[in-house]
RNA sequence: GGCGCGUUCGUCUAGUGGCUUAGGACGCCGCCCUCUCAAGGCGGAGAUCACGGGUUCGAAUCCCGUACGCGCUACCA
């Protein structure tokens, strides 16, 4: 058992799509993995027919590999303990559960949904614990083969001893303790021949040689079922380590109804992935240090397990869109150029071809004001086209009387020169308002104005230089007439 | 109801008995820089560490209780 290696696994069922809370459990598990020099395995836990979701795994593999945690072995990877769609391996789970059968841990049940439904409920009326009451357990063989031979409608149950106490060490929260008395007799195998996922997870992560069990906290109560499982079939059980929930504001579990949890719904607003995991590492999880802003590498490094608190963590994205600022601003203008490109592709706004040594220069003058990648597009649409109206807050604070007058003598000074620089534009400006004695603002504000019809925006001379000679004076002309009147 | 898990600024968190008048980050506010907006720099407001008892010379940190929140309580995962 020594230097045994790591082997962990996410095993999402596909119900549509990634969510959000799925994304960190599989990036913590990912990171544990990867730490550790071992395997991540994607295992889908698809043994609910009525779920069952057309296209929902497709979905779920690109997105995951969409944000770059990409598996080890899974059903579009591969590997030696396939396969790993569970409702591949009903085989498995028929000849593990009659193990359970033979060893009385396990056992037929035929009781009705009826009579389920009414001793719950009677419990219930009475402040009892829901809970099987083992009534087929005392059937005979005999009955059972009669029933078998009928073909009844049954179940498989978990023989649970009563009066004992179950623990198990997580990683996370230490020692939890339950006992059997407040465990149900969990269902194995359903009606329909298909296993639960208590059954098909401990067969699978025991056949697959999972090392260490990451999952969510909701689990936490099913886990004594689990280990029993693992004591019954006489396997060595994982390590344990349920996570902290995501949370929703009002601090219930992370759900659809307050706000978007689909992964994709990020993506598809513009999220980079490397803030967007950068940031759910960070809900739950820290290296106990100040250091908040990291690239998967440095994630991979530092991650552990014994630094993932046991609280809850809100998932409130004011965080994230700074992070997502910070990823971008670290991006080469290259690595930005692509992605504008494609942006400019998807956006619905007629713009003119402009060429990458352009868009470039676009890039370099806007990535300290952008947190977005669209943001090139949609913070400073004077870029692509002319101004067709002008701040009306700004004109009434920056365009004068002599306003009209110093832009001609600007638009003059710049026609008379071949391919201006940015020097060029910087000293014609400057050289204007030494001559008339003004300060430079006088000419400035009414130029940016006149060039892009808002008072905001990269330095001037930046967007001179950028739009170009002919721009800026066409600009200037079209500013001219629509203000003054 | 039962069982389990949790509880430090609005949010994410540091803190593992004295270094803490509880530190950082996001957000918010102000100042500086400055042609505007950002970025950056500096500063501010913001947490009686859920509450109550212990233990200890000393507790956010250890123990007990209470409250509150959340999770599970299915032939769903």
């Amino acid at each position: 058992m020594i230097n045994k290696e790591v082997r962990v696994r996410f095993a999402p069922s596909p119900t549509g799509y990634l969510h959000i809370g799925g994304l960190r459990t599989a990036l913590y598990n990912y990171l544990f993995a990867k730490n550790n020099k071992g395997k991540f395995i994607l295992r889908i836990e698809d043994t609910d027919r009525n779920r069952y979701v057309d296209g929902a795994l497709d979905n779920l593999i690109s997105t995951l590999n969409w944000a770059g945690l990409t598996a080890d072995e899974g059903p579009e990877t591969g590997g030696i303990f396939g396969p790993y769609l569970q409702s591949e391996r009903l085989d498995i789970y028929k000849s593990h559960i009659k193990n359970l059968l033979v060893n009385k841990k396990a056992y037929y049940c035929f009781c009705t949904q009826e009579r389920l439904r009414d001793l719950r409920e009677k419990q219930k009326q009475e402040g009892l614990q829901t809970k099987y009451d083992k009534h087929c357990l005392s059937l005979s063989q005999n009955e059972i083969d009669i029933n078998l031979r009928n073909n009844l409608t049954y179940v498989i149950r978990l023989n649970i001893e009563s009066g004992k106490d179950i623990s198990f060490t997580d990683l996370i929260r230490g020692e939890v303790v339950f006992n059997t008395d407040t465990i149900d007799d969990q269902v194995l195998i359903k009606s329909d021949g298909f296993p639960t996922y208590h059954f098909a997870n401990v067969v699978d992560d025991h056949l697959m040689q999972i090392t260490h069990v990451i999952r969510g906290e909701e689990w936490i109560s099913s886990t004594p079922k689990h280990v029993l499982l693992y004591d019954y079939f006489n396997w060595e059980k994982p390590n344990f380590a349920h996570l902290p929930l995501l949370l929703n504001p009002d601090k219930s579990k992370l759900s659809k109804r307050q706000g978007d949890v689909a992964v994709e719904d990020y993506r598809d607003k513009g999220y980079l992935k490397d803030a967007l995991l950068n940031f759910i590492a960070l809900l739950g999880w820290n290296a106990g240090d100040d250091k908040e802003f990291y690239k998967m590498d440095q994630l991979i490094n530092s991650f552990s397990l014994e630094r993932v608190n046991k609280s809850g963590a809100v998932f409130n994205t004011e965080k994230l869109d700074w992070l997502n600022a910070e990823h971008l601003r670290k991006l080469t203008n290259e690595e930005i150029l692509n992605m504008l490109k494609q942006e400019l592709i998807n956006t619905e706004l007629v713009i003119k071809n402009l060429s990458d040594a352009h868009l470039l220069l676009i890039i370099e003058a806007m990535k300290e004001r952008v947190s977005f990648v669209k943001e090139f597009i949609t913070s400073c649409p004077y870029f692509y086209s002319e101004p067709t109206e002008y701040d009306e807050c700004v004109i009434k604070k920056k365009w004068k009387e002599d306003s009209p007058k110093l832009l001609k003598l600007f638009s003059d000074g710049i026609n008379k020169i071949e391919n201006p620089s940015k020097e060029d534009f910087e000293s014609t400006l400057k050289n204007i308002c030494v001559e008339k004695n003004i300060g430079l603002g006088k000419l400035i504000h009414p130029l940016r104005l006149a060039l892009s019809g808002v008072g905001i925006g990269p330095g001037i001379f930046d967007l001179t230089y950028i739009l170009g000679k002919e721009e800026t004076i066409k600009r200037i002309d079209k500013a001219l007439e629509i203000i003054i009147n």
